[in-house]
DNA sequence: CTGAAAGCGCTTACAG
DNA sequence: CTGAAAGCGCTTACAG
């Protein structure tokens, strides 16, 4: 395929011309020694003596050479790497605690591989299985994604330590092969609402996922409803609207709740996002948020927090959530091999776009 | 290191004990055909028997076999895969366009292996080798960082298409080793704060990146520059202020800009994301945008859409961009190898964050 | 401190 | 349509 003429440059010494991959046998020759003296070199072995050592670095450094990694991968038996395999490159909620993860497990004196996974992808567990053996992984992190389906035998199998994090999988068979870092969606969420309720609201929106979208945020709707529930609100279905993880997709479902004229006086979105795109809606068609109309989001991504006004929110701990589950992973690793399923608590952050209504007091 | 104890499932016939990592040779063995066979299946080939195919692929998923990536890439002489090379992973601007990437790609019948670089590293061209050489990629196309120091002759040695987009490299010189697909910043910048002088405004202050951050946004102080230049308008470095990517420092070189008192009524910011982190700095001290001050972002990212009120921004074709950086990169492949350099028009875009002051008419 | 050799798990001519 | 063998570029005991 590669048809297209280029002519190869030389090299300073003698004409040789420069071969299209340097490899370590090629730099082996060139600095008079065994392969296995440059891969010493190569992975910072003290035992080789030190003009050696010089010697193979000057001539790596001439000829630009840099070791191939499938081969690594393929020769070692364990790298010392830790997977992080994150559902969707357009989630902020991931992004930022993908830093505070590598500083943990560089904190180990590990590299984190970072691997992202497309939103539509429908085998996460596949590509996590394939990245642990592709890559010699010590251990995995998932951020995100569906593991309902986990080959739990498979993994058993792998004996690599596998923490997931905020993904949907709800384990707690007896079997002890994974670790797991969550919040409760449905109790985070219905006590976002049950706050809506105690400021004074009774007509309450929502914007959900749809329905075949499957993540964690679908159980943000099991709160919503147990929040009516517990405070004797019934539960309209007009007043819920489905979106899709976007800001156009809060904005319109925000539109089709508002064609209605349903009289709410707060909406509850099940992801800042749309939240955003939601208050967008409203505001456009005059209706002042939160005065006439409150919004509620969830997740605590900074955007909510610079929007005017600010969006009321729940936020989850995602770096502590990243940190534990690095700690997690090294425990197991370095311990009994007792995995953990662990819950995080979250706050919610009453901000600008929530506000009292009438005078009731709060019901609970 | 493992040292945590998993009983290892057993298969389901006779128990024989699963091996750890099944291979193709324990396929082979298990089909009971030779290991090219297996080989062959795996890779789609139509010349085996469709029985032999059935056998095999039965094997496959009962003992859930998943090829080894690193052993593939380490013989494959070409992958048919095109390595997309992503500077920052918090860049709402760039995950936009990777969808549009992988799909045109896919469109060739290709594959885009997606890699993230990190916004601190230095090394990104290191980085592109390192990927092109591991992956035996057929193509890389970077999005974002910093080529300024690349080495034309290793890439030249490479023989793998290279398309640089939006990264800081303005080559010009008669070696021809890698196309770019760009928008010229300065000139962008120009005319976007020609915009702003044009509704009537002369105290334009900016919040541009750190010195140190080495990215094409740099250009866009430059463009500011020049635009105050060719209407007369002093430049008053007291009016500048700079910040990092991020809402936050935004926000405070907002307040900064603010603190001094300096008269100003509009701002232009070199990012959106900084963009809104300065709108809300500006609101929250009960000035109102636009009428009081009017701010204009850069990029074109969705966020400054959905903003209150929304940030008139210089819209960058990325999608556009992306894909024809996919396209390049196949015409070098398929054909001459002659690589292109290609500058992309950008568009103003007036939103509600910009008003006109005063009655002055536009000076050019 | 150093080198020759085996082998990681695949793919790809080559021979049948 | 199928299999045995070579080899991709490394790392890692092993022997010196």
């Amino acid at each position: 395929m590669k048809t297209f003429p280029v002519t190869l440059p030389e090299t300073e010494e003698g004409g040789e011309t420069m071969k299209q991959n340097v490899n370590i046998k090629d730099i082996a020759r060139l600095s008079g020694v065994g392969i296995s003296t440059v891969s010493r070199v190569l992975n910072d072995h003290t035992d080789v003596k030190k003009e050696t050592r010089e010697k193979v670095l000057q001539v790596i450094k001439e000829y630009n050479y840099i070791p191939n990694n499938s081969a690594r991968n393929l020769k070692r038996s364990v790298s010392k790497n830790i997977g992080v395999l994150v559902k969707g490159i357009y989630n902020p909620f991931f992004s930022k605690v993908v830093r505070a993860i590598e500083e943990e497990i560089a904190r180990h004196d590990y590299s984190m591989i970072l691997h992202y996974n497309s939103k539509d992808a429908t085998n996460d567990s596949e590509v996590a299985i394939e990245l642990i053996k592709e890559k010699k992984l010590t251990g995995l992190i998932c951020l995100g994604g569906d593991f309902e389906d986990i080959d739990t035998k498979q993994i058993a199998a792998l004996e690599t330590p596998m923490v997931l994090c905020s993904t949907m999988v709800r384990y707690s068979g007896d079997e002890n092969v994974f670790s797991s870092v969550n919040i409760d969606d449905a109790i985070a969420a219905e006590l976002a609402v049950k706050e809506i309720i105690c400021c004074g609201h009774r007509r309450i929106g929502m914007i959900r996922l749809r329905e075949d979208d499957f993540s964690v945020c679908q159980y943000r709707m099991t709160g919503y409803k147990r929040a009516l529930d517990s405070c004797d609100i019934p539960y309209d279905p007009e007043l819920v609207e489905a979106g899709d993880y976007t800001f156009e997709t809060g904005y319109k479902a925000m539109q089709r709740l508002l064609d209605k004229q349903l009289d709410m006086t707060a909406v509850f979105v099940s992801t800042d996002l749309m939240a955003v795109g939601a208050a967008r809606a409203a505001m456009e068609r005059g209706i002042k948020v939160p005065e006439e109309l409150s919004i509620v989001g969830f997740d605590g991504i900074e955007f909510a927090e610079y929007f005017m006004p600010s969006i009321s929110t729940v936020m989850q701990p995602v770096e502590e959530m990243g940190i534990m589950s690095v700690e997690i992973l090294f425990d197991v690793l370095n311990n009994d091999g007792v995995h953990r399923q662990i819950l995080f608590d979250t706050k919610f952050l009453h901000r600008e776009s929530l506000r009292r209504v009438g005078g009731e007091a709060c019901p609970k």
